[in-house]
RNA sequence: GCGGACGUGGCGAAACCGGUAGACGCAGCGGACUUAAAAUCCGCUUCUCGCAAGGGAGUGCGGGUUCGAGUCCCGCCGUCCGCACCA
């Protein structure tokens, strides 16, 4: 009689089985086996999960238990990037302290990940907040600093009057504060920066090697760090340079062979020397500030729009002191980017005409399209900007855009009015918070040392523990005494930084701690590290493809060339895989209010709320989120139905990398799944295990025979799909092969050995996907150890292999019928199989054979008419 | 605007290198078991004409290359993502 297989009591026990023995604890990097280094992504502790986030875990942990069945030592840790500002926001609005509500939520979220069954090495587990890891990340800091890879400068910030605190760009809603409300100020403030320009170049050519990342990836870094390659070029200011300017304008171009023709210069609006004349002229003074007032927010409203005012000034053409040209300031021209002034070269591009165009400038086309004529061709709204061939252009006529680049380069250079420059959209990185809930900022204020660094053997810088949130703006600053401490040089009255470090600094170098969580002098033991890494398998979102991997591909590069670290090529993460994500319907009331879907009923696709009996809204698909109330809670998921349903359920159905929709009949199926199997294996299971030694009789022959192929191809298929990523397909597989168990009837001993053999397999390939039924399984097919720390096996070439291949046939490319045939049948002899098969010579009655395709084991296709 | 990805049954999707389109799952329909239901098991399920045998159409749209195209090429349409006045 069979029974329902109980997960509830099931995956606890083996929960406790597996952490009892230790068996996923990895092993010195320097044992035997080559090492597998798998890591997802580690999560903010924001407090419950939903099944959305087991997504990212899960496939994490099939990566990790195949690798470990085949027999490498695997690093797969688990941590909180523990730092940050919901924690803070919780202080505000509830009065908690930011470490309380923070611990409190990670106790939370490990028990609900620990539920999930996957195999982290939990000895390893770190919290970034901890003193005894940030303690590490100060004297980073102060390495970083004394290599100049960290410095001070003044930056340009958003801050909010109200809150008294710096702003990220995405807080910043329309020009206002996220939590104020108020009107953003722009603000000079000393800022701690990380020199990430420094690799510039290195970051981007070292793409190219990262050949295991999606190329979304690759190509979104390429944009981001945005390279190009121009020229600079001084333009001469005609008279007398207003006072205190240089003579000169510098100006950036990829362009140099389009300078004849240039039209204007044009100046953003907080150019230096657009300063300068603001102060004169009050028609300057008010476009400039026209455009500050524009600033980040609505940006993207005005964009069609180009403004400028005139200058009053005029430069000489490099090429020509005789040719003058006006000045301009624009408001299309950024200060942030180039030098903060361009040449307009209108014909060659479109803001330039657009602005040339506005404000009645002439200009002349430079670039001939290909097989335009020179006497016809000119640009009224349209620029043209592909390349060409120059003209109206001296001593470039004739030139391609290429050719000409480099010969006005080249002139440029003879001249002494310009070189050939390369420009880039990377920035340094401000690490600077004005916020209590990140790691200290380990430096000190002296009144006559200036910036000293806080003495290693007084690191970690703690944060102090009696804090108020009040008031707006930073604790650490307002703080009775925390800051006032005497210089470590002059023992003077000084001042603590009351700064904190941006937390994705605390995100850039985990994957490395993980390596040696425990070392109490260093981050890591250099040994250590250098042989765990790089992660061999990366695994998260996409939303973290620029910043978080931009950021910890510099921060190896620097740990590394701290002597932290023996990385040759600097690369943190070898393969990166990006998840999609899991996604729900939204339900909304006929009140207009979010909807969970415990609080709906659907009737044949009809939402009803329960509440009130009334029709409900259906919204389009989307990312679990607590706000839309779309989520299924992973712990009442985990009780109902078991934590292996959840892993096959968000694994199945779509690819990886492409997000799933969570729909109730698609986790009942799952979970229909795992009983049938379970019901199987109670079946069978016992018998097979009698059986299993010796070979059977019988098995080599007919339906023992089928099943037993069955199941090596499944073997070998779910085997290259999981090396593959493609879970999706592994899952369809193991369909596949436990209806073949099923279907398989009879107790002779040959089908009773295949069905043993095909069940043994089944429940290894599925251990990856169903830790705990699968344990659960292999213990009741009479194995006694972990079908977890089991190898994997390996199919047997013999029954992999096919003899027969049914071939199509085609009569003009339309299937017509097919032979079965033996694998490898000579062309002449399928031809005349195919030739003389019934519904072929009916087709082909009347016709004349012109041509016969034979493609072997796979297709014929007669040509006849 | 620029860059990228994608478009296949009622739905999620398979289809290795150009070679039987729709594996597998969901939903649906029919049947078995049951006093009944649930659960479970078996079968059918791209559309269309046909009682059937069998035929026709079919991978967003329009062309092309090929014995043969979901797959390659050209041009459109649509959806999603990233960047966004980057000189």
């Amino acid at each position: 009689m069979s029974s329902r297989y109980n997960h509830a009591e099931s995956e606890p026990k083996w929960q406790r089985a597996w952490r009892e023995s230790g068996a996923f604890k990895a092993q010195a990097p320097d044992s035997e086996r080559p090492k597998a280094y798998v890591l997802e992504m580690f999560p903010y502790p924001s407090g419950r999960i939903h099944v959305g986030h087991s997504r990212n875990y899960t496939m994490g942990d099939v990566v990790s238990r195949f690798k470990r069945a085949r027999g490498f030592n695997v690093l797969h840790p688990m941590g909180w990037d523990a730092f940050g500002l919901p924690a803070e926001n919780a202080a505000i609005d509830r009065g908690v302290h930011p470490g309380a509500w923070t611990y409190d939520n990670i106790k939370q979220m490990k028990s609900q990940i620990e539920k999930l069954g996957c195999d982290y090495d939990w000895d390893r587990e770190l919290a970034t907040c901890d003193p005894a890891y940030y303690k590490h990340q100060q004297a980073m800091f102060l390495r970083f600093w004394k290599a100049g890879l960290a410095y001070r400068k003044k930056q340009k910030v958003n801050w909010d009057p109200v809150d008294n605190t710096v702003l990220a760009n995405e807080q910043v809603v329309d020009g206002r504060g996220w939590r104020s409300g108020a009107i953003v100020e722009t603000r000079e403030l000393d800022q701690w920066m990380f020199k990430v320009t420094a690799y510039a170049e290195d970051l981007l050519a070292a793409l190219k090697s990262l050949d295991r990342w999606p190329e979304k990836v690759r190509l979104m870094q390429t944009n981001w760090i945005g390279k190009s390659r121009g020229a600079t070029i001084r333009w001469e200011i005609v008279g007398e340079a207003p006072e205190g300017s240089p003579q000169s304008i510098e100006v950036f171009t990829t362009r140099p062979d389009t300078l004849f023709g240039a039209s204007f210069l044009a100046l953003a609006a907080d150019h230096p020397l657009t300063k300068t004349i603001a102060a004169r002229r009050p028609e300057v003074a008010a476009f400039a500030a026209s455009c500050a007032a524009l600033g980040t927010s609505e940006a993207d409203i005005e964009k069609a729009e180009k403004k400028g005012v005139d200058l009053g000034l005029r430069v000489r053409h490099p090429f020509d002191p005789e040719w003058e040209l006006p000045v301009w300031a624009a408001n299309f021209v950024l200060s942030s980017y180039g030098t903060g002034a361009i040449f307009g070269s209108p014909a060659g591009d479109q803001r330039d005409l657009d602005f040339a165009n506005a404000y009645g400038l002439a200009f002349t086309p430079v670039v001939l399209p290909p097989g335009a004529d020179p006497t016809s061709h000119s640009i009224t709204t349209e620029a043209y900007t592909e390349d060409g061939t120059l003209y109206h252009s001296r001593f470039l006529d004739g030139l391609s855009t290429q050719a000409g680049i480099a010969r006005a380069i080249e002139e440029l250079e003879k001249l002494g009015s310009g070189e050939a420059t390369t420009t880039w959209r990377l920035r340094d990185w401000g690490v600077s918070r004005q916020r209590y809930w990140g790691c200290p900022i380990p430096v000190i204020h002296c009144p006559s040392c200036g910036i000293v660094g806080v003495p290693e053997d007084q690191l970690p810088v703690r944060l102090p523990e009696d804090v108020a949130f009040d008031k707006p703006g930073n604790p650490l600053a307002r703080h009775p005494h925390w800051k006032h401490v005497s210089c470590p040089e002059c023992a003077a009255d000084a001042v603590r930084e009351t700064d904190t470090l941006d937390t994705f600094v605390d995100s850039s170098w985990y994957f490395a701690r993980f390596t040696d969580p425990k070392n109490q002098d260093a981050p890591f033991d250099k040994a250590v590290a250098s042989a765990w890494l790089p992660v061999d398998q990366y695994v998260g979102g996409v939303e973290h493809a620029v910043l978080h991997l931009l950021y910890s591909r510099f921060f190896t590069r620097a740990m590394r060339d701290v002597g932290l670290l023996d990385l040759a090529d600097g690369e943190p993460f070898a393969a990166l895989f990006t998840q999609g994500m899991v996604v729900h319907e939204t339900y909304r009331s006929a009140a207009g209010k979010w909807l969970a879907p415990e609080e709906v009923d659907l009737k044949d696709g009809q939402a009803i709320e329960l509440e009130t009996g009334l029709p409900a809204q259906t919204g389009p698909l989307e990312k679990m989120s607590k706000s839309k109330k779309n989520v299924v809670d992973l712990d009442r998921f985990v009780k109902d139905f078991g934590a292996d349903v959840v892993r096959w359920f968000v694994l199945s159905d779509s690819p990886p990398e492409r997000d799933v929709e969570w729909s109730a009949a698609g986790a009942e199926g799952a979970w229909r799944f795992v009983q049938r199997v379970w019901s199987l294996t109670e079946a069978h299971g016992p018998a097979a295990g009698r059986v299993g030694q010796s070979p059977a009789p019988g098995a080599d022959k007919g339906e023992a025979l089928a099943l037993r192929q069955a199941a090596h191809r499944a073997l070998k298929a779910v085997t290259e799909d999981i090396e593959g990523f493609r879970f999706n397909r592994a899952v369809a597989r193991s369909y596949e092969l436990v209806n073949a168990i099923a279907r398989a009837k009879g107790d002779d001993p040959g089908i009773v050995a295949a069905r043993g053999e095909a069940l043994t397999i089944l429940t290894q390939i599925i251990s990856p996907f169903l830790p705990h039924l699968a344990e659960e399984c292999w213990e009741k097919l009479g194995f006694d150890r972990f079908v977890a720390t089991t190898p994997w096996p390996t199919p047997d070439p013999d029954l992999v292999r096919e003899d027969s291949v049914t071939l199509p046939i085609q009569v003009n490319g339309k299937r017509r019928g097919e032979i079965t045939v033996a694998k490898g049948l000579s062309e002449e002899e399928v031809k005349a199989l195919a030739l003389a098969h019934g519904p072929v010579v009916i087709a082909l009655k009347e016709q004349t054979v012109r041509k016969v395709i034979v493609v072997p084991d796979r297709i014929v296709n007669i040509v006849a008419g």
